[in-house]
DNA sequence: CACGTCCTGTGAAATATGTAACGACGCGAC
DNA sequence: GTCGCGTCGTTACATATTTCACAGGACGTG
């Protein structure tokens, strides 16, 4: 149907891309163990995917293994960065300076993987201007949101605002032509097509959890155990 | 092929279960707003998703509409909770009470959804002993996990150390009988089949964000807004 | 009480995603 | 150089998920 086109237009999955983070890291943490190569087998058992999934998905962007070898993984963590865009970095705009935007805020682990916080909003009179992170950041008011971030060319945000504040504020980022949202309030954001937003929501995690954590369901794997016990 | 089961049996797919929160959240922002009643259109609308795939999910459970009338929120809301277990409090244990783990500790939004932290661990000999959250909670030393955790017949728990002790930290809960793990470790953990993991990755996020954001991506959107400029 | 409108629940069709299977290649042993 | 083993990339198949589209119930109106 589609003709097959190696160099790019092929419209790769989104679960493809979702997964490509996961590949990339736990390569990176092989490679920090001096192995140096890995077959899709080895690397699947350590991903909890299959084997076949990991070829497949990698198959979406070109040919990175060798036969008989596996893949190697200093070339293949390259690759990933590079058809994640990883290559450089990129400054990130977080709002919300509250309990979670300072432990964002304090947090190495976007550093250390091509995030920079580069600007901090916040809209409480008491925070503007005291100092946030590391360098020499400062918290700067909600109502320059727009302005600083498409000065800067900010193309990513962080939404840390509570719920109500959520929507309008990535109005805000997207009219400073912010086009990634990463948002940990609670509530849906009704954003244009172009703009790509991921929700990060504990509590909606742990109640579909429970789903499974029925009484019929540990009772049975207590028996699994060989123990059965009431409450 | 398989028959229609009304009662039970039925495997639903995961991807229902997950989106089950969501509905239920937003049809409580709506009954907040005084509103009684909403048809699927309407919902979708609000979510972000089609009407069509909200009927279907519900269906998995039974009938809980009225033709031409559309759902009674409060009703709706009442199932979709009896649904996914949450009748009933659920108390959790959290490991790791640094950064991440104190603003885990103090977030309301757990505590207004059935979710209470019932015991908190660390490594630390600074941190233990010490009180965490509201009420007179204290952090226990790691070495009582497992002990703890069964003994107060704790099924949930929320892994907030750094990833070099997170597969540990998993294996000793498991251990404890807990059966449901939010994980916030960068870490794939490995555990048996009956237990549950939801992982919590803002890198991850973020880096499957960034394929989108290419060169010639933000280009073709900065010319949908007729502007056009360099870097 | 007949009619029109609105909206559900659900089969059937369309897509999307995951898995299995295998031909072909690289490499080391002999 | 040929054999044998291990592993890739890919195609064909299997399963999962979403969407379409419509029969039919509920309700208000006249
Ligand atoms: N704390 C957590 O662990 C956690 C976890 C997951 C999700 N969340 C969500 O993250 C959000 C923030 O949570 P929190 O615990 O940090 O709350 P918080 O009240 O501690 O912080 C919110 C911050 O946002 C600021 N703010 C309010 N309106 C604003 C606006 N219009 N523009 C800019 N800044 C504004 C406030 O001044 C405050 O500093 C909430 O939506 C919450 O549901 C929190
Ligand atoms: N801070 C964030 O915003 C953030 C966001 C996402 C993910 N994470 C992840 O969450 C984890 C914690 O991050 P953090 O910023 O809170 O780090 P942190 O160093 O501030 O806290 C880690 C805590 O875990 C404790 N700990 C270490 N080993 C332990 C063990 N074996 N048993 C019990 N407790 C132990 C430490 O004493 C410390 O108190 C890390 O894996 C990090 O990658 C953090």
């Amino acid at each position: 149907m589609t003709l097959y086109n190696p160099t790019e237009e092929a419209e790769i999955p989104e679960v493809v891309i979702r997964r490509l983070p996961i590949y990339a890291r736990t390569l990176a943490e092989l490679l920090g163990h001096g192995i140096g190569s890995v077959s899709s087998n080895e690397l699947a058992d350590r991903i909890g995917v299959t084997a076949a999934q990991i070829r497949r998905d990698l198959s979406y962007f070109g040919k990175f293994g060798k036969q008989g070898k596996g893949y190697d993984i200093a070339y293949l963590v390259s690759e990933i960065h590079r058809i994640l865009n990883l290559t450089q970095d990129w400054d990130v705009a977080l709002v919300g300076f509250g309990h979670l935007g300072q432990a964002i805020a304090r947090y190495r682990g976007f550093r250390e993987s091509n995030f920079r916080i580069a600007a901090v909003f916040d809209d409480d009179p008491e925070k503007i201007a005291r100092p946030a992170g590391p360098e020499g950041l400062e918290v700067l008011s909600h109502a320059r949101i727009t302005d600083v971030v498409r000065e800067r060319g900010i193309r990513i945000g962080i939404i840390a605002v509570p719920a109500a504040a959520a929507q309008q504020t990535a109005e805000l980022l997207i009219a400073g032509r912010v086009v990634a949202l990463l948002n940990y309030a609670p509530v849906v954001l009704q954003v244009p097509d172009h703009v790509c937003v991921r929700d990060i929501d504990p509590v909606a995690m742990l109640q579909s959890m429970t789903y499974y954590l029925d009484k019929s369901y540990l009772r049975a794997h207590a028996h699994a155990n060989g123990l059965v016990e009431d409450k």
